[in-house]
DNA sequence: ATCCTGGCTT
DNA sequence: AAGCCTGGAT
């Protein structure tokens, strides 16, 4: 662990510019028109890996399908996962439901509390649980994410392969107490407005295959045909045209994971 | 071809 | 530590 603390005036001059930015290229964007933590909840799972501009539309149809824990919880996954559709990483839709089924049952449908508890709950994991917590309650925390991690990389220039321990560290060095959600708000619209990726020539820490061909394309195809009916493997196999050994690993692993169930010979969209 | 407010499993 | 998970935009 090597020590990267930035000076005092290094701190407060980063932090000015980040303000500043911010004041001028703020986005209004529709989970920043609220403090309802069940609503910032749905939004940070729609935003895993996933661009602002493709979950805006969803989390506003969402909200006016299920705009409560409870009424989410008590849903039909079905109904749940057709919402889903269109947005990827599909077993998202699956750990959001189950989630809000477990805030409901065990912590009396409390979300702030619950993600303090992140363990319990599937989908969430440590940004996440802190990302909740910052945009619902201004808690005084810091967290990284693919943007923040290429900000502090960029301007600090530091090395790729910093550790997240590290990375955190000077986070927290850098977080203006009682501003933490307007200082993540800004963080990221620094980051993805200007501080670009592209721009930068910064890589994200996870890297993601190619979808044309891939498994995760059949997979998607899969579901949506199953969301319409049941249907057998063979008649999987007919419509997508994928060689039946490797149709049947991927199914297998569905099954395993419980995005689909089999009965008999059919599967199916579980209920 | 590469990116996107990560998390889970092995 | 590394592979896997969706789909659209650039």
């Amino acid at each position: 662990m090597t020590d990267i603390s930035p000076s005092e005036k290094d701190i407060r001059t980063f932090q000015q510019k980040i303000f500043q930015f911010y004041k001028e290229n703020k986005r209004d964007l529709p989970w920043r028109k609220t403090t309802d933590s069940y609503k910032i909840l749905v939004s940070e799972f729609m935003l895993q890996q996933t661009q602002v501009s493709r979950v805006i539309e969803y989390y506003t149809r969402w909200m006016n399908a299920w705009p409560t824990v409870k009424s989410l919880a008590i849903e039909s996954y079905k109904k749940v996962l057709n919402a889903w559709m269109g947005l990827g990483y599909n077993r998202r839709a699956m750990y959001l439901h189950n989630t809000t089924k477990v805030i409901v049952d065990e912590f009396h449908g409390d979300v702030l509390t619950a993600v303090k508890h992140y363990e319990k709950l599937p989908g969430i994991g440590l940004y996440t649980s802190k990302a909740i917590q910052i945009f619902a309650d201004n808690a005084d925390i810091a967290t990284v994410d693919t943007n923040i991690r290429r900000i502090f990389i960029s301007e600090f220039d530091l090395d790729e392969s910093i550790s997240d321990k590290d990375l955190f560290t000077l986070a927290k060095q850098c977080l203006p107490s009682g501003k933490s959600r307007d200082w993540h708000n800004a963080l990221m619209d620094y980051g993805a407005l200007h501080l670009t990726s592209r721009k930068t020539g910064i890589k994200p820490k996870t890297q993601q295959s190619n979808f044309q061909g891939s498994d995760r394309q059949i997979r998607g195809r899969i579901l949506r045909l199953l969301l319409k009916e049941d249907q057998s493997a063979y008649q999987l196999q007919k419509e997508l045209k994928v060689e039946s050994e490797r149709l049947s690993k991927i199914l297998n692993k569905m099954v395993d994971e419980k995005t689909v169930g089999k009965t008999n010979k059919n599967y199916h969209v579980p209920h």
